[in-house]
DNA sequence: GTGGTCTAGACCACC
DNA sequence: GTGGTCTAGACCACA
């Protein structure tokens, strides 16, 4: 299972993402406690500074805390999480349709385009299954 | 009219992708001059040598050719600046589709968020106006 | 009671210091028995391997000592204690001197600070009673 | 002119702490341009990476910004700086405070204190010159 | 030249 | 075992 990252930005916020989106699908839930540095280090393929990089950031949005000598754990206070969950959604969307907008969609372009390759992408999924 | 850029992606990236847009918006048409590279570094607020590489990479891709001491073109290939819509249109969607998903949505969840976004986003629009 | 540390510092350390606080103030007298390991820990909310650490600390500097099967005891030395109590004090005078005069205070600035705050202090503990 | 750092204190922190007190005392003026980053590691020689974060903490707390390859300076914003060093004087002073009574001092003898010790090392400098 | 990121490897404090 | 700090050295984006 190799890694894949984006050459263009930084992998520790790269990782800060994908835990982000792990806490927020429900893979790690309020209180859990997050793979220990240099695990993650290894799962990741990259530097245990790298992770420890990763945790701070998520520390100092108030995702994650630290409890000395015993490891790093998703906060447990939802509303931070629900915050998270709110703030993601909303720059995914602004960015799409920013992006689409650039190409010269409209907005009932966008959602066209949308339904259409969501359906194409399904029946292919159905093809391989 | 500040220039706003990721502070965590390379900013002639960014460049090329905002040129990239209005290409293909119609705002330079195939076989128009792009500006002069001190010009648009004015414009985006930006050194020149980062305006210098952003049109290097235009030219790798093939969407832009330089003519010694007349400057910089975009290409007159029309099927180049088709091949390049369609590989945006599908990053984008790809990347959007995929970033919902890590969020745990469905795709009748991320059709039904964009329609209830662009239509709070329209009715804000309207008020303004 | 929660115990407050300072994030930035070993623990052990700060533990030290409070324990010489408490003997310098006379609530441990030369000769009397100091906390069980187990009980200081459970007290301070710290692995019962912080306190042993303070301890050594405190029985390297000539502060305390152990008699086996019996226990921790502070010193019957009058001496030591004294001349703890005299190094501790400059220590504070001089760290609060050096950081004072790093902001820009004179001495007479320093008095006159240290004056008024302590009756501003003052004058919220009465209110407070 | 060797750097002395308290071992018992992350080196970035105490960094922080010098620079502060710097700016705080007019060393720096706000706006100002800060050491590069790798002239800073000479200066306190120490690793370069040592002085990024000690940078990054001073962004963080808003006393200083960065500008793209030009450098790191000291924030314009006096308010920032006021604010900090209030801040910084209130801890100095509680700090002082708390430990002295500690060592079972009142009020009024820690005051007497500091004013006998200043008087001495006032004195003893006189002597000096 | 200036800051930003990453790796490799070490040592420490705490549980 | 867990996180926190530091060094040495490398490469990159930007001005």
């Amino acid at each position: 299972m190799e890694e894949i990252f984006d050459e263009n930005q930084p992998i520790y916020l790269q990782i800060v993402q994908r835990i982000c989106a792990q806490i927020l699908r429900g893979e790690f839930k309020p209180g859990d406690k997050l793979p220990a540095v240099i695990d993650a280090a290894m799962r990741f393929k990259v530097n245990h500074n790298t992770i420890h990089r990763a945790y701070l950031e998520l520390i100092r949005q108030g995702i994650a805390v630290t409890r000395r000598g015993e490891g790093t754990f998703v906060t447990a206070d939802q509303s931070v999480l629900d915050e998270l969950h709110h703030r993601m959604r909303k720059t995914f969307l602004e960015d799409f349709i920013r992006q689409m907008r650039q190409l010269g969609f409209t907005n009932a372009d966008i959602i066209e385009t949308l339904q259409s390759y969501l359906q194409s992408a399904n029946s292919k999924e159905e093809k391989q299954s």
